[in-house]
DNA sequence: AGCTTACTTTGTAAAGC
DNA sequence: GCTTTAAAAAGTAAGCT
């Protein structure tokens, strides 16, 4: 009892030591991102979380601090797709995200599932497109998600289908490359998406 | 409508069991033809039976494991091949080894669409997993039945971790009724 | 633009690292 | 924890013609 005792004071040391470690990561990452201030404090909030429930055991500071960065962009509403995240990190997506997906079951944050809306401004601004594409990519996105299209759809492929439709309706259009690009996803999946969406919206491409 | 019970089919049979006797399976290897065998690689020996259709994992301490049977009968036949295999290359095999299915394997069909995002609202996010980003299905996990199931947009469904098919079908009841109770079947 | 192949998720046993 | 085996679901991706 006393030996499982000083073990846990010694996990608890290194992992109070390595707190400074993981911080200065996220700093790191966040600042790579351009994410607010507000996003790396939550992510220092689930970090400790994460230390104090002792979920670190088995896995990399890295991949917590990644994951744990990750969860709290969503939780501020300005997600970062895994592939966002994982341009960043060290820790490769696959592990980021089975990370991620522990430590939200374990601490309980109860994630909804990400808004492709979300994505609109950040995606349509890196693309200079008008306020007024990004409003009708958000109609898209709302009306054909009301419909049912959007379940066991990734949201950055879904936004940038909207987007690349919207593109097109005002009249300020953008290849499929050049959101294919800036949203990290293939064109195939655009082309699929947008497919699905102008047919849902009643709309002759 | 059809009853989603009706649309249950069994895609895979995990089972164990042992011939009761230990194997040097480097000469297995030799004498067993369409044996794989890379102990660097993996402990177990792969073997596979063309009909029915399976792929039994022999391991030096004479356990083998079962897998890729589509019923209980298929893993018995599969095994009483491999059994007989073994035999022939003068192996020592008990008369009627126990076999236990360890893990069912089950698809079906709700016979329409699901709002995934309002199933995971519904069912309660603390009860769920659903990460589209990763994976399109939603994975809820039952309690009784212990089993897992991964929910699809179209209303297809796969039921995992089940010892006895009976499991897959009150699985599939409970979710039924509880996506009912929820208004999100309509 | 297809078509093919392959990877993501779930569960499960086995022996060994 | 990993390694290997099987099968389904549906989305995404990569390579080839």
């Amino acid at each position: 009892r006393l030996r499982k005792w000083q073990e846990r004071i010694r996990t608890k040391d290194a992992g109070e030591r390595n707190l400074q470690f993981a911080l200065s990561e996220i700093d790191r990452m966040a600042s790579a991102l351009g994410v607010p201030r507000s996003v790396r404090e939550v992510a220092s909030v689930i970090y400790r979380r994460a230390l104090d429930d002792d979920l670190i055991r088995g896995r990399s500071i890295e991949g917590v601090a990644t994951a744990a960065l990750y969860a709290a962009c969503r939780k501020e509403g300005i997600p970062r797709s895994l592939e966002e995240i994982s341009d960043v990190s060290r820790v490769e997506r696959k592990e980021i995200g089975r990370t991620y997906r522990y430590i939200s079951q374990e601490l309980g944050l109860e994630m909804e599932p990400v808004d492709p809306k979300k994505y609109v401004p950040r995606f349509c601004s890196e693309l200079q497109l008008s306020e007024e594409v990004q409003t009708k990519a958000n109609e898209i996105i709302e009306e054909t998600a009301e419909q049912g299209l959007l379940s066991g759809k990734s949201p950055t492929g879904y936004a940038a289908a909207a987007i690349y439709a919207a593109s097109l309706l005002c009249n300020e259009k953008k290849t499929q490359r050049e959101v294919a690009d800036v949203a990290q996803v293939t064109e195939v999946t655009i082309r699929n998406r947008y497919q699905e969406q102008i047919e849902a919206m009643g709309i002759h491409g | 409508m059809v009853d989603p019970k009706e649309t249950i089919n069994i895609e895979n049979v995990v089972a164990s069991t042992g011939i009761g006797q230990e194997l040097d399976l480097q000469s297995v290897a030799m004498d067993l033809e369409g044996a794989d065998y890379d102990p660097e690689q993996f402990p177990g020996l792969v073997y596979r039976t063309q009909e029915p259709k399976s792929a039994a994992l022999i391991f030096r301490s004479g356990k083998i494991v079962c897998t890729g049977a589509k019923s209980t009968d298929d893993v018995h036949e599969s095994l009483r091949i491999v059994f007989d295999k073994l035999r022939d290359l003068q192996i020592q095999v008990d008369e009627d080894p126990e076999i236990v299915v360890q893990n069912i394997v089950t698809s079906a069909d709700l016979g329409r669409n699901l709002n995934l995002n309002a199933i995971a609202i519904g069912l309660g996010l603390e009860n769920i997993e659903y990460e589209p980003e990763q994976f399109p299905g939603l994975v809820y996990r039952l309690d009784d039945p212990d089993v897992v199931a991964l929910l699809f947009g179209s209303g297809k469904l796969v039921i995992t971790g089940g010892k006895k098919p009976e499991d897959a079908e009150e699985a599939v009841d409970k979710i039924v009724s509880r996506l009912e109770e929820l208004g999100l079947l309509d």
